[in-house]
DNA sequence: ACCTATTAATAAGT
DNA sequence: TACTTATTAATAGGT
C-alpha cells in the first residue's frame, strides 16, 4: 500500500526505516484504538524500536497490570516471579490461621458449638473457666487496691483534721507566727511524702475509664 | 476500507462485532509482525475480545518479560512492585485483623488482662459467662439426649427377655416348629422397627470421639 | 511534514 | 467460517 509493493523484510536504509517505523507504529496504535472501540477488546500493545524510545497503547477499559493477569490466567504462564508466590502462601497462611482464631473465637461465645464433641465441649469449658477465673482473680485484686487506697485516703485525712484541729487551738490561744501558719504546716506534712498522686494512684493504672 | 465506511464506534450486531474483531485481530497481528521485521522493532501485543479468549503477538527478537522490564525502565512506573505492594498491604490488613483477634483470644483466656479498664472487665465477663451458658445448655441438652437413648435401649432389651422367655416356655412343652423358631421371633420383632443403629443413635451425631 | 499513487485492509454480501 | 469484491484506509516514496 504505497507506491510501490515492499517486502516485508528488514528496511536496509536507516532514515527509510525509521520513517517506516514511525509511521507503520502510528498505524498500529490506530488499528488498536479501533478494535478497541468497535468490538469491545482490551488491548496491550507496547513497541520498541531500534532507537529505544517506547510507545504504548492499552485500552482505556483496562490497564497493564490487570492485562497481564489475565495474560498469565489465559496462558498459566507466571510471569511474576517466586516472590509473588510467597507473598500469597503468606496471605493464604495467615488467612488461615485468622479462620481458626475466627471460629475458636466463635466457640469460646458460645457460637457453633453445635458441631463439637463431647471432648471438645470439655476443653471448652475448661477455658472458659479458667478465663473466668483469672478475671475474677483480677477483678478482686483491684477490689483490694481500692479498699488500700481509700484507706490511705483516710488515714491522710485523719492526720490533716489532727493537725488542723491542732492549728485552730493555736489559733484561739493567738500564737500564730509567720512561719508557723497551718499552711506551712500542711506543706511540712506533705514533704515528708511522695506527691499525693503518686502516692494513692493505684497500682493498677487503667483502673479508671479511658474516653 | 470496505464496501461502506463505518465510524469509530462499538458495532451492535453482535455477529459483525464478532467478525469484524477476528478480522481485525488478525490485521493488527500482522500489522505487529512487519513492523517487526521491517524497522527492527519490538512488540508486545495482547488481545483480549469480549469471550475472554486470548491473543498475543510477542516479536520473536524478545519475550514478555523483557519487554515489561524494559516497559518498566522506560516509564519509571513499577509494575511487580506495584501488585507486589497490593500483595504486602493485604498480608498487613490480614495480619492486623490476626493480632486483634490474637488479643481477643487470650483476654477470653484470661491472659494479658492487667492492661483492661474496668468497662473493659464487665464486657469481657459478660462475653465469658455467656459463652459458659450456652456450652452449659448444650451439655445437657446431650446428657437428656443420652438418657433417652438409654431408656430406649431398656425397653428394647425389655422387651427381647420376655420374647426371649416365652420362646423358653415354648421350649420346654416341646412345641418347636421351624418356621416359629426363637430366631424368626426376634426378626419379626426387629422388622416392627427401623435398624438398630438407626434407632437409638443419638440425634448428635458427634457427640462420640472423633478420632 | 505533506502529498498521492498504489497497495493493503476490510465491510458487507454470499 | 471462508470466500469475494467494492470500497476505504494505510502507506511508500517523493517533495
Amino acid at each position: 500500500m504505497g507506491r510501490g509493493k515492499i517486502e516485508i523484510k528488514r528496511i536496509e536504509n536507516s532514515s527509510n526505516r525509521q520513517v517506516t517505523y514511525s509511521k507503520r507504529r502510528n498505524g498500529i496504535i490506530k488499528k488498536a484504538k479501533e478494535i478497541t472501540v468497535l468490538c469491545d477488546a482490551k488491548v496491550s500493545l507496547i513497541i520498541f524500536g531500534t532507537s529505544g524510545k517506547m510507545h504504548e497503547y492499552i485500552s482505556p477499559t483496562t490497564n497493564l497490570i490487570d492485562m497481564l493477569d489475565a495474560y498469565q490466567r489465559s496462558t498459566g504462564k507466571k510471569l511474576w516471579d517466586a516472590k509473588h508466590e510467597d507473598l500469597s502462601n503468606e496471605i493464604d497462611r495467615v488467612k488461615k490461621e485468622n479462620d481458626s482464631m475466627q471460629i475458636e473465637l466463635r466457640h469460646l461465645k458460645g457460637e457453633d458449638i453445635s458441631s463439637l464433641n463431647h471432648k471438645e465441649l470439655m476443653v471448652l469449658e475448661d477455658a472458659l473457666e479458667n478465663g473466668l477465673a483469672s478475671l475474677r482473680d483480677k477483678q478482686s485484686e483491684i477490689v483490694k487496691m481500692m479498699r488500700k487506697n481509700r484507706q490511705m485516703l483516710e488515714e491522710e485525712n485523719t492526720q490533716l483534721q489532727y493537725m488542723w484541729h491542732q492549728q485552730e487551738m493555736a489559733t484561739m490561744k493567738g500564737v500564730v507566727g509567720e512561719s508557723d501558719d497551718v499552711y506551712q504546716r500542711v506543706r511540712d506534712y506533705q514533704s515528708q511524702m511522695p506527691p499525693f498522686a503518686f502516692r494513692v494512684q493505684p497500682m493498677q493504672p487503667n483502673l479508671h475509664e479511658r474516653n
